[in-house]
DNA sequence: TTGTAAATATGTAATGATTACAAAATTAAA
DNA sequence: TTTAATTTTGTAATCATTACATATTTACAA
């Protein structure tokens, strides 16, 4: 239950102004943490504020990703979702239900500066993707 | 430099007919290890193999995707991108130039085993994307 | 307070990767 | 050969995302 000021203050502290339509899409990845596309944010969104346009929320998720507030999960092949929940974690998307859920990853596992090293590269995301059936679907695929 | 017969042996290997289309590809792929687009792919057969339709491009490429002869990465936000390598590792995408490049990784640091078990799930596919700036990107962006 | 510029939101049209579909061509095999 | 099955092709549709122009709201100086 993420409150509208803590919601507020969590953009002020990415230096997003906090427009009423950007603490509606933050507050509800808060509290939907079952990381939705940008669609299925604006149809929940649009019952309560009839008038928020679908540009908008395509704006703002760019708006809030790019600023470091939100992650873009790029898991599945047709659409983005997007996620919250920005602890570094991996996810698992099930391929007959499409439900995505959260893993646990250890953090130093990834070796992210002996990477950099490496390859002389500048590592600044990384996403680990699991792929396969969740606990609902896997007996109808003989598991 | 992979022959013809060798990559017919590896596709019958994944029980896919080895049709002339479907050498090109899979062939293009081994002797082009930088993960192009359905697109790219096309473009750069279509010049040896005219008649080579796009339509057969994406057929073969989900083809192959689904027997587990390439993989598909959904690294980058707008393509799909093909990998001939299936051997377990992971992706670099440079955010600037969008160059994807190989990174190892661990084997059994992700530890399937032990997350199928506590989420009771199958995993079939595991990706590990990277996100940043190339060694010769690195430089025009302040690192 | 009022006026004006900047920032933000909206609606519609365009883009472009991917897929659907039906017809044509090729291959298998009876 | 004939016929059926497989594969390829070309075109049209789909649909998530972006571009763009306009409208609305907000900031802030006079
Ligand atoms: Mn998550
Ligand atoms: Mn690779
Ligand atoms: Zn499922
Ligand atoms: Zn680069």
């Amino acid at each position: 239950m993420a409150s509208i000021e803590k919601t507020k203050q969590y953009l002020t502290d990415f230096k997003i102004h906090p427009s009423f339509q950007r603490i509606a899409i933050m507050k509800y990845l808060f509290e939907n943490p079952v990381h939705p596309t940008a669609d299925e944010i604006h149809t929940a969104l649009v019952a309560v504020i009839p008038t928020l346009s679908k540009t908008t929320v395509y704006n703002t998720l760019s708006l809030l990703s790019q600023a470091g507030a939100i992650k873009e999960l790029t898991i599945d092949e047709k659409q983005l979702h997007y996620d919250g929940y920005i602890r570094e974690h991996a996810h698992f998307r099930c391929n007959n239900c499409g439900k995505i859920i959260d893993v646990a990853i250890d953090n130093d596992t990834l070796k992210i500066e002996s990477l950099e090293k490496e390859h002389n590269i500048i590592i600044t995301d990384t996403q680990v993707f699991y792929k396969g059936y969740c606990n609902e679907c896997k007996n109808k695929f003989n598991y």
